[in-house]
DNA sequence: GCAAAAGTGTTACCACTACACCCATGC
DNA sequence: GCATGGGTGTAGTGGTAACACTTTTGC
């Protein structure tokens, strides 16, 4: 077993983008033991002088195989402190694993190795990985329903079938169009952004407007919002 | 300013009780510096072969003045982990904060330094455990609305009207009588235990049922209860 | 009987669902 | 014109909020 006697802080980041109406995840194959050439969370131990969420984005830059222009403007947030004794076989690791967003329309997309996460079996990601990544799904679900973080999942403008497919990817449930589209604009979650969108790679319709978020934080509200 | 060399990592602990209609918190005083003197809420550092969750036991143990018989009983969560690099004058210390929630009838109830939240002046607090105070009664607000959570704050039978004090004193408002009622039952959320209750310190009126919360875990309800 | 608190029912309103239909564009 | 997708309205349904009313006890 483990030695337990020095322990050591370390950060996973479940990244996740949407890729072609699917919620994909970024994947690391690790270069050294234990678990080498596994593909894992990328995760990095923290230094003493940074904070968990500086050590978060190092672990994009130095394992996740992102551009490094796109990792600060990313959305990075707490998801939650694994810390089971024997998690790690060198010794006693406690993880501060962490959620991170990346926009559509971000060039980081098409870097690193992305995975659908409906394709990654749980039970081959190494350490408590698999876990960790469950446990990412379920948070990115619950605050969708009651937080504006689809915001993070896409460009300032877009569409809002752009906006409908994210929903549908992250929940993994279709959405009837027209009530989607009356409940965000009655709620004030987005807004029309006055513009029409190019009809660039569409195949003839009515030109759809584009829309934005709504500047009002709408963190704290009451009621689901699909 | 602090030195950061090297790292520590520490639990706190929110601990929750509902006291005549109050949400109160377990709060400590410290013995020595820094901060010596000083209200806080009960912490420690993590031993290498314990977890989080058996670091904040022993945090209530070893700082709370709780009966230790009622500290394994607890329920406890993890809130949030915070990690501000100088948020301890003495180091890099990062800590696991957790909830924790004495039920109504505990023996603890009467041990330790209960203190009324709407009391409690957040910047009176040392370290950053306003925020953490702060962040930690949003959570347990939040989680009231969509998971059976009241019931660790409750014994394991109880009066309709102790549930709804439960819900009034952690949200911090009223609540219509009837409508709630109707709605717990109709949700299935709890259901009658049977028996009518004694009329210990009752001043008249029809006896009130029991009620207990049903089985089924409410967890990953999706609307709100109240 | 009267007060007090538990428990039940009723009504108006509002949000959600499903669905039909209209609008603007490409070809 | 016709296909395609964006945008709008409506009727039915079900939950919520406010409130009145009934029931069961103590005194």
């Amino acid at each position: 077993m483990a030695k337990l006697e020095r322990s050591v802080l370390a950060v996973d980041v479940v990244l996740f983008r949407v890729d072609d109406g699917e919620l994909a995840v970024l994947l690391h194959r690790r270069a050294q033991e234990p678990f080498a050439d596994a593909w894992s969370l990328p995760g990095v131990a923290v230094r003493s002088a940074e904070t968990l969420e500086s050590a978060a984005r190092r672990a994009l830059l130095e394992k996740g195989g992102l551009h490094e222009a796109s990792i600060p403007q990313l959305h990075l947030e707490q998801l939650y402190t694994f810390d089971a004794l024997y998690r790690d076989p060198r010794g006693r690791t406690v993880s501060v694993a962490h959620i991170g967003l990346v926009p559509l329309d971000d060039a980081a997309r098409s870097a690193g190795a992305w995975r659908p996460v409906a394709a990654v079996e749980r039970g081959s990601l190494p350490f408590d990985h698999g876990q960790i990544l469950e446990t990412g799904v379920n948070r990115l679900r619950g605050k969708l329903r009651y937080t504006n973080i689809a915001a993070r999942l896409l460009p300032d403008t877009f569409r809002i079938d752009e906006l409908q497919a994210v929903y549908e990817a992250v929940l993994g449930r279709d959405i009837n169009r027209a009530n989607f589209r009356n409940k965000l604009l009655r709620i004030g979650l987005i807004e029309q952004a006055g513009v029409k969108a190019e009809a660039v790679g569409r195949r003839g319709g009515r030109p759809p407007h584009l829309y934005r978020f709504t500047s009002e934080g709408v963190e704290a509200e009451e009621r689901d919002f699909v």
